[in-house]
DNA sequence: TTTTGTTGATTGATCAGTCAATCAAAAATA
DNA sequence: TATTTTTGATTGACTGATCAATCAACAAAA
């Protein structure tokens, strides 16, 4: 399908320039293609960058519904999340050009921020469903909540290189949070029983 | 002075726009001058942009100092830091974009990754300072990185109107990790004395 | 024959950057 | 002080390059 190779040509390029500022010949030419066949595919560049978001974050979620089957346990299905928002993949040079490129372009483009914010609510929701299982519902969400801010933010930080620890050390850190808070909450719990 | 002028221009100009793509042309017109003279005081559009990104984290460091200097006790400077990472200025639209796209353009630009590096070095060294002071270095480096990480992810979840709490919700839960983890620091500290 | 895929050539618009010319104010000179 | 000279600020007009989008024509499949 021409489409499919446009859109990774599409992705191929802005991993490559490290932002969306890409010309309609440059994802042509990637695709082996003439530019004049890109538009007639999409109508417009602004389509064919949407439909790659639209793609990129379809790809992540069938990694996270994937690593989510394999896990059996509710604790488990909440690392499994965490691991997938950092899997090797995610740290390809093309996909964190692309992450921040649509961070950037969601001040604009109100079809590209919704697709962002159907991605940060479904990590939220990942989270929070598995938590359910382990706290009451009031702290789940607290910490669903900050979980996800912290996976963001380590992502983040690591695709900036800026962050001076491993990406395994990050994956540490956030499993310590969740694991920190859950136990905080049993001791309170077994401490209201004791009076 | 010229140059002030045309940054400030600058930063409303990519605020208006959501993005760095802007021309001389809007800059120069948003500041009252021709084209020519931003040529003329900056060389170039990237030296123009490059400016205004360190003016912009010029800003924020100012506000962080002085919140710093008002506060007394450690404790106190680590709630000044996160106070000021969630001030009302910071969630000004001309702010929410031009932080967005400095970290897409981080891609690209070399001198742009430096100053977002130091931003985070910085964030990071203010928590970690001021944490040492409350428990022990290795802790605090985990706890200042993991804070980090969530004040940056909570920002940008604010940002993208993602995240189901207000900023308020969001200061809360960033203390609510630093109160935690050093909680739970503290009563392990007390069982190894007791032993 | 009709439909679908594909291209080369072209257009119209946008933009960064240049340059020569103008102007005002400061500095040097008489 | 009065004058010339120099310097820096400022602009309008222009250029060369880039690019999204269009379209008529051609090829291949149905």
């Amino acid at each position: 399908m021409r489409r499919k190779a446009l859109v990774d040509a599409a992705m191929r390029v802005i991993g490559d320039h490290g932002s969306l500022t890409v010309t309609m010949s440059e994802i042509a030419k990637q695709a082996g293609v003439s530019p004049a066949l890109a538009h007639h595919y999409f109508g417009s560049k602004e389509q064919l960058l949407i439909e790659t978001v639209r793609t990129h974050l379809q790809r992540l979620r069938d990694n996270t519904v994937t690593a989510l089957r394999a896990a059996k346990t509710p604790r488990g299905k909440l690392s499994a999340v965490i691991r997938v928002s950092f899997q090797a993949d995610q740290f390809a040079p093309e996909t964190i050009a692309a992450w921040l490129a649509f961070y950037a372009e969601a001040q604009r483009s109100e079809e590209t921020r919704r697709f962002l914010v159907i991605y940060a609510r479904r990590l939220r929701s990942n989270l929070l469903a598995n938590l359910k299982a382990l706290c009451p519902r009031e702290d789940a969400e607290r910490i669903a909540e900050g979980a996800a801010a912290m996976i963001d933010g380590l992502y983040i930080r690591q695709s900036l290189r800026s962050a001076p620890i491993s990406i395994e050390a990050s994956i540490a850190l956030t499993e310590d949070y969740i694991n920190t808070l859950l136990a905080l909450l049993s001791r309170k719990a077994a401490f209201q029983k004791d009076i």
